[in-house]
DNA sequence: CCATACAAGTGGTATAAAGTGGTATAAAGT
DNA sequence: ACTTTATACCACTTTATACCACTTGTATGG
C-alpha cells in the first residue's frame, strides 16, 4: 500500500527519482519489476506496479462500449501508458515527454501514495487540488466514518 | 503488450523505423516473424504481429454477412494487407505507396502502441484525433480507475 | 549539543544505442 | 537489356543509458 506525500524535482533530461520509502513498500516478486506509468485523471499521472496494471487493463478488456467508443478509448488509454524499469541505482524512472505535457509538469513535482497506485503531480497543481477539496475532506469523512 | 507514442519520421524511399521499445517487447517465437500491415480504421494504418493477425483473420471468417457484403469486405481487407519482414539492421520496414496513400501519411509519423497492434498515423491526424476525443477520455476512465 | 557517518536526492559527463539519411548492389518487372 | 524497385551496407546525428560526484538531510555517537 503506497501512502505519503513526497517533493521531488524533475531534473533536464526528465529524471524523476520515486522516494525511496515507496519502493521500498514494493514486493518484487510479487508485484512484478518497474512501473506502467499513465496519463491519469485530474491532471496528474497515474503509477502502477506490473500487478495492479494488469487489474486496470483486464477492466478495459471487459467494458462493453460500442464498437467506435471502444477504439478511440483504447487508443488512447494504451497510447499514452509506457513501461517503465528502473535502472538508475538511485531510484529514478524516466518520465516521457509527452506525459510530462500532459499532466503540466514542470520542475516541481509532488509524489503521491494512493494505495495502489502512486500519483505524480506537478506541485502548483497540486497545491491548488488541495485547497480546494480541504472542505469537502472534512464533509465526505463525516459521511465516510458514520 | 504495445504501449506508448512514439514520433519517428517517414523518408523519401518509405522507410519507417520502428520503435526499439515496441520491437523488443515481441518474443519472435510466439508472435511469428515481421508484420502484418493493413488499412486501419480512423485514418491510420494497423500492424499486427503473425500470431495476432491469425487472430483477426479468423474473427472475419466467422462474421456472418450476406454474401454480398462479406465478399465486398474481404477484397478490401485482404487485398490492403501485406506482410512484411524487418530486414533492415535498424528495424525499419517499408511502407507500400497505397497504404501511406490511404491514411494520408506525410513524412512525420506518429507510432502508437494499442494492447495487441501498433498504429501508424500521420502526425496532423494524430494531434486532430486526440483533440477530438480528450473529453470522452475523462469519462470514461473515471469509472475505470475507481 | 556538536561532529561525524550514512542514506537519499540532485546534477553533470561519458558512453552506448537508436534513429535518420545516403549510396551501392541485387532483384524484379517491362 | 533496360528501367524500376527493393535490399544491404555505411556514416552521421541525436537521444537515452550508465556511471560518477556533489549536496542535503537525517540519524548516530561522543
Amino acid at each position: 500500500m503506497f501512502t505519503g506525500e513526497y517533493r521531488h524535482t524533475i531534473d533536464t533530461k526528465n529524471r524523476l527519482a520515486i522516494p525511496a520509502s515507496l519502493r521500498e513498500s514494493i514486493n518484487e516478486e510479487v508485484e512484478g519489476k518497474g512501473f506502467y506509468i499513465t496519463r491519469g485523471l485530474d491532471t496528474c499521472l497515474f503509477m502502477y506496479t506490473p500487478k495492479e496494471w494488469q487489474g486496470v487493463v483486464s477492466k478495459i478488456e471487459q467494458s462493453s462500449f460500442t464498437n467506435k467508443k471502444a477504439r478511440q478509448f483504447q487508443r488512447l488509454f494504451f497510447s499514452k501508458a509506457q513501461h517503465i524499469n528502473v535502472t538508475d541505482p538511485h531510484g529514478r524512472i524516466l518520465i516521457p515527454q509527452y506525459l510530462k505535457e500532459i499532466a503540466n509538469i514542470q520542475k516541481n513535482v509532488v509524489i503521491v501514495g494512493v494505495n495502489n497506485r502512486i500519483e505524480i503531480w506537478d506541485e502548483k497543481n497540486w497545491s491548488d487540488f488541495e485547497s480546494e477539496t480541504n472542505e469537502e475532506y472534512e464533509e465526505i469523512a463525516e459521511d465516510l466514518f458514520q
